[in-house]
DNA sequence: CTTAATGTTAATGTTTGGTTAATGTTGTTT
DNA sequence: AAACAACATTAACCAAACATTAACATTAAG
């Protein structure tokens, strides 16, 4: 399984640095942030996996951050961590849409325990959402789900994970701008001089599979992204 | 929604009633059973939308009583209840296949609240035909229930649990991505390194299996899983 | 012009999978 | 309680698939 991206938000700095350690130990990839604002920030900038949120913190409170949280993205597992044990709290944060909550101090493998759980719980349930893995771009056919690229009708051709997602993504927005950091966000889940590099070699790829179809092209838009145009 | 079944088994007779009234005044269908023998009798005779189970009862535990739910349905939700807050424990729990855990006491709201999320959460879940036992595989015949297979009505091979069920999950998804993920949450209920290793050794015997019929075969899609496909 | 972005191919590095055999585990028989 | 049978897991080794990085060429934009 790919590593899992987690956004810890927690202020004390001591706890939370031990906490990453223990999670990146774990196999996950662990942005921390210090306070709701920088959280919110950090969690706009990237595409996460799951968030775990300190209740009590100051200028933001791990609820307010979940609503906002909450409004960019309905599908993000949120777990609480609080020293509060009143009832009361523990039904806001289910209100606000947690998924889970824990007291501390809690033991650390329940917690990674409990991650397990509800990633591959969130992982069940997106997919009858993503279910859109058939794609036709102009005489070729994409199924995304086996990554078979097929021409003509004819034998298909078996796409890596990358060249597979990729195509899609620019599928998705057939003949009109696929930004560039939409692609590094949400296939590469980084951004930076490498994955984007490493996209450029895959453009490359992709051009070599469709220019067996002279209606089909990538076109690059300097600066801002690529376009798959379909000409008819 | 209709009314949802709920089975609860705790020693405590009087804990056990209260706790049965109060799921009842919250429109639950509730039976009450005193310990584990009388809640595997009971699970038995009736079909269930949730287990609520304590941990300690004499004569059968609830770690041994969740064993045999799951060994008769891989899907009902369970839910521990327990004073121990031993992390074996809890550890132990979710390794049975524990929906979620409740430290006695508990406040019965949040009981609640978690008894409704995992209901709606298992509803939304997509059910696969579970009661099917019997599938064509090419030239083969597989008895998901006698754990038989037979090539071309010869004399059956019998298989072990494991491969059998991946041989019919893989059936159940014929010609189309079985993802590793399901295999290993739903078989093996449990998703690492290992377990991983081990569902390709059983892939590697089933192969062996399916080699007499040259029509059959598993093939692999890297980095997702594996795909039955059946040609004609 | 000059710089930053992109195009492309090849080389290098990393992860996943295929397979067989050895080792554990569990429950049953002697 | 030793031996066994049936099954499952772990180890080990190799190959294939995939991804990234390097290197160098080309192009767009100010």
């Amino acid at each position: 399984m790919e590593t899992k991206k987690i956004l810890l938000v927690e202020d004390d700095t001591n706890f939370g640095a031990i906490l990453k350690d223990y999670l990146i130990i774990n196999d996950f990839d662990v942005t921390l942030a210090k306070n709701g604002m920088e959280g919110f920030e950090k969690f706009k900038k990237d595409t996460y996996d799951l968030c775990i949120l300190d209740v009590m913190m100051p200028y933001k409170d791990g609820y307010t951050l979940a609503r906002e949280i909450r409004e960019k993205n309905q599908d993000v597992p949120i777990i609480f961590l609080t020293a509060k044990t009143l009832k009361e709290d523990v039904l806001k944060g289910y209100k606000v849409g947690a998924d889970d909550y824990l007291n501390k101090p809690f033991d650390s493998e329940v917690l990674l325990m409990k991650i397990k759980a509800i990633i591959q719980r969130k992982a069940s349930e997106v997919k009858p959402d993503n279910n859109k893995f058939e794609f036709i771009i102009g005489r070729f056919h994409l199924n995304s789900k086996l990554r078979f690229l097929s021409f003509n009708g004819e034998e298909p051709v078996k796409l890596s994970p990358k060249e597979c997602e990729l195509l899609k993504m620019l599928a998705l927005h057939e003949n009109d701008l696929m930004p560039r950091e939409l692609a590094l966000t949400k296939i590469w889940r980084d951004d930076n001089y490498f994955t984007s590099r490493s996209m450029d070699v895959y453009i490359a790829k992709l051009r070599k599979y469709l220019k067996q179809d002279e209606n089909v092209e990538i076109l690059n838009i300097h600066g801002e992204g690529f376009r798959l145009v379909i000409k008819k």
